[in-house]
DNA sequence: CCGTATCCGACACGATACTG
DNA sequence: CAGTATCGTGTCGGATACGG
């Protein structure tokens, strides 16, 4: 391939700003997945924002037992929730939102308020945009 | 069920505690797909908020351009962004930041703030945890 | 230039079954 | 109770080609 950045063929628009797909998008697009922040809201609202596993579970309506796990230990491996392990008979898990963790919940609440406060106008504007008929191409 | 208060060092959670996937939610999950973000994030730089379809193209790195046009018009359709149409040879299409989309903006620099300030701790979270051995079953 | 159509692989997710 | 293991499927997203 060849390097033709020097060059300037055409006069376009300011020089290109280039996104990446950085570390902090990857982390958003983690936070995004099906499950995650369901559970980070469920343990936010718990005592000591502490659950038991089969407490998340039932908290969390529809999560299988397999997301659950799943989505537990992608938390835990990024060092927002703390899990202790308990090894009664029959054993006993809690997971616990770290500092970190907590540290998140404040914009968390800005961005789920500000979707809370917009979510209908969205709602709208696609039964809006589905009802348009003179799409142009 | 013998309700037993000792040992018991907090309360059981209030049956009542659930959560659903609610629309906010949805919202949610769909802006942590693979580029709406970094798309809205790229015309928030904008002068007007405001960039062609090509330079959306080049200025997020990577996207196809299927994956451009499905995003675009997914915030379009929720009302995020406006279509600009130009019926010109050849033809010239703009997007901008609607109203409410460009209302995003803050709640989503309070959240990219916070990951700005700990992704690394989380980089080295996973690091800690990719190396532990004495993982408990 | 700005899309749409089609094919296809990868993987997220659910269902189920089985252990310590 | 709190997990693993395994399998099947739907959807996401990339590559490519074509059209207005």
């Amino acid at each position: 391939m060849p390097s033709t950045v020097q060059k300037k063929p055409r006069q376009q628009t300011p020089p290109s700003v280039q996104l990446l797909s950085c570390a902090p998008h990857v982390v958003l697009t983690h936070l995004g997945d099906k499950w995650t922040i369901l559970v980070v809201l469920l343990l936010a609202r718990a005592p000591e924002n502490r659950l038991r596993f089969s407490e998340i579970k039932r908290g969390v309506q529809g999560i299988s037992q397999r997301m659950l796990t799943l989505t537990l230990r992608m938390l835990e491996r990024n060092g927002l929730v703390l899990r202790h392990y308990y090894s009664e008979v029959p054993p006993r898990v809690e997971y616990e939102l770290s500092a970190m963790g907590k540290s998140m919940l404040y914009p968390l609440e800005v961005f789920t308020g500000w979707i809370g406060e917009n979510w209908q106008a969205m709602q709208q504007a696609r039964e809006r945009y589905d009802a348009r008929e003179d799409r142009t191409p």
